[in-house]
DNA sequence: GCATGATCATGC
DNA sequence: GCATGATCATGC
């Protein structure tokens, strides 16, 4: 380490080094707060979900707790978050939420230029510790099972996260703080932010007298997912440059492969279909043309973007519904909406990518967009997934069709038929999973 | 022609 | 070994 003996305080950091801070942060390791200073009389609200990050500023660094525009470490311009972690069915951490950055001023921000904003500010550096969440666990009983990490945003990340925080502040002066949404941006969202209760209280907003709900910028969960993997960020391979950002860089991979056939674009990266059912064949195809030989892209991982192949007939009319991953029937009764990989995933960006036949029995690529669902259909969505519930409680074997909704149904997703799962029943049945409707991914294709 | 059930190759 | 991202098959 540097010589700043000199600077360290009499807790045995300097804080103005980011460096000194990190070292003094890494020692809370394996450890919980509590272990380390002492917490005895402190067990008020420990329910509280931000509560540990303050009691790690009070409690181990000893600074003043400051919730303003500044810094946690003005001098260093060091901001430090906690955030929760948890095992993946892997054993693997990953982030438990995503990471909330700093709550929006509607009225404010309006006036900010993105060189000098109040966000970056504050947390152009940031120091993350991550705790293992565990339910009804005091906040300074849960471990800090990795090592913390110095965080600043990799150069081609901050085109990104530039354009989105753009795009947010171009939805709140034209009046529309109400109707900001997660899926509006790739790396850094608008997220909801307070009770959503009643008691929450609205804000006020520029150009307009509808009152919005709070909301805060925030990275996305698979953005923090990405830094627990890396430990920091790997550059993208997109080439994101200037105002050329995730859209932009995924129109310009596709340019050259629109009205070409698949057997075309199959020629050119002497990438074939395996076989007669080799049913991955199109989405694997879209990743050659992104650049990538497997089946990711570091940009649309961390920005949770999901891509989905659809093929269509010379009206457009996709031949098959669209799948999302299988759900277990146990599990099922007793989740949240909230809490379940459909709501998730229906929360997402989707690139769509569309072959279309246009009659002769041969797919072109024929048209590509972002789309994320609005918020009226994913509440049609949620509807379907309640009632889904309800009806695996009471009769496993009858759940929803794709008629008695407009948006989504439930459908077999499994190997074989021998491929089963137990039901509250006590009877397996096949494997299933959600499925957005056939006509809905029309009404879908054709607005995109 | 559509809804629904059945199933496949692959990557990790 | 299983989840994933799909497509195939069949009955009405």
């Amino acid at each position: 380490m540097r010589n700043t003996v000199g600077r360290m305080n009499s807790l045995g950091y300097d804080p103005t080094s980011p460096e000194s801070i990190l070292q003094f942060a890494k020692r809370l390791t394996g450890r919980t707060l509590a272990e380390v200073v002492d917490m005895s009389g402190v067990i008020e609200n420990h329910h509280h979900k931000g509560d540990l990050g303050s009691m790690v500023e009070k409690f181990y660094f000893r600074i003043a707790t400051n919730s303003l525009s500044e810094p946690d470490f003005p001098e260093s311009g060091v901001e430090l978050k906690t955030t929760g972690v948890k095992r993946n069915s892997k054993g693997e951490f990953q982030a438990k939420e995503r990471l909330v950055l700093k709550m929006i001023d509607y009225v404010g921000l309006v006036d900010e230029q993105w060189e000098s904003s109040s966000l970056m500010e504050k947390c152009g550096m940031m120091l993350l510790l991550f705790s293992l969440y565990e339910v009804d666990v005091a906040v300074f009983n849960r471990r800090f099972v990795i090592d913390p990490i110095l965080f600043t945003f990799p150069e081609d990340d901050l085109v990104q996260i530039r354009l989105d925080w753009l795009t947010i502040k171009d939805k709140i002066q034209r009046g529309l703080a109400h109707e900001l949404s997660e899926g509006d941006t790739y790396y850094l969202g608008a997220c909801r932010k307070g009770s959503g209760g009643e008691k929450e209280r609205l804000r006020r907003q520029p150009n307009s007298n509808v009152l919005a709900r709070s909301r805060a910028f925030a990275l996305k969960i698979k953005y923090v997912n990405k830094i627990i993997e890396d430990g920091a960020l790997r550059t993208g391979t997109l080439g994101l440059t200037g105002t050329h950002g995730i859209v932009d860089a995924t129109k310009a991979k596709f340019e050259p492969f629109l009205n070409r056939t698949v057997d075309e674009i199959s020629a050119q990266f002497n990438f074939y279909k395996k076989g007669t059912n080799d049913k991955s064949f199109f989405h694997d195809l879209v990743f050659r043309i992104l650049g990538s030989g497997g089946r990711s892209v570091p940009e649309l991982d961390k920005s949770g973007v999901e891509v989905k192949t659809i093929r269509v007939n010379r009206d457009w009319k996709p031949f098959e519904a669209m799948s999302f991953p299988g759900f277990k029937y146990m599990d099922i009764v007793a989740e949240d909406w909230e809490d379940s990989v459909f709501h998730e995933k229906l929360e997402q960006k989707f690139l769509f990518v569309i072959f279309r036949d246009s009659g002769d029995g041969v797919l072109r690529l024929e048209k590509v967009g972002y789309w994320n669902m609005p918020y009226r259909d994913r509440e049609e969505a949620r509807r379907v997934w309640e009632e889904t519930k309800r009806r695996v409680q009471l009769d496993a074997r009858d759940l929803p069709k794709s008629s008695e909704s407009h948006v989504a149904h439930v459908r077999p997703k499994a190997r074989d038929s021998r491929d089963t799962l137990p039901t509250p029943q006590g009877i397996d049945l096949v494997k299933k999973c959600f499925w957005l409707n056939r006509e809905y991914v029309f009404q879908v294709v054709q607005d995109l």
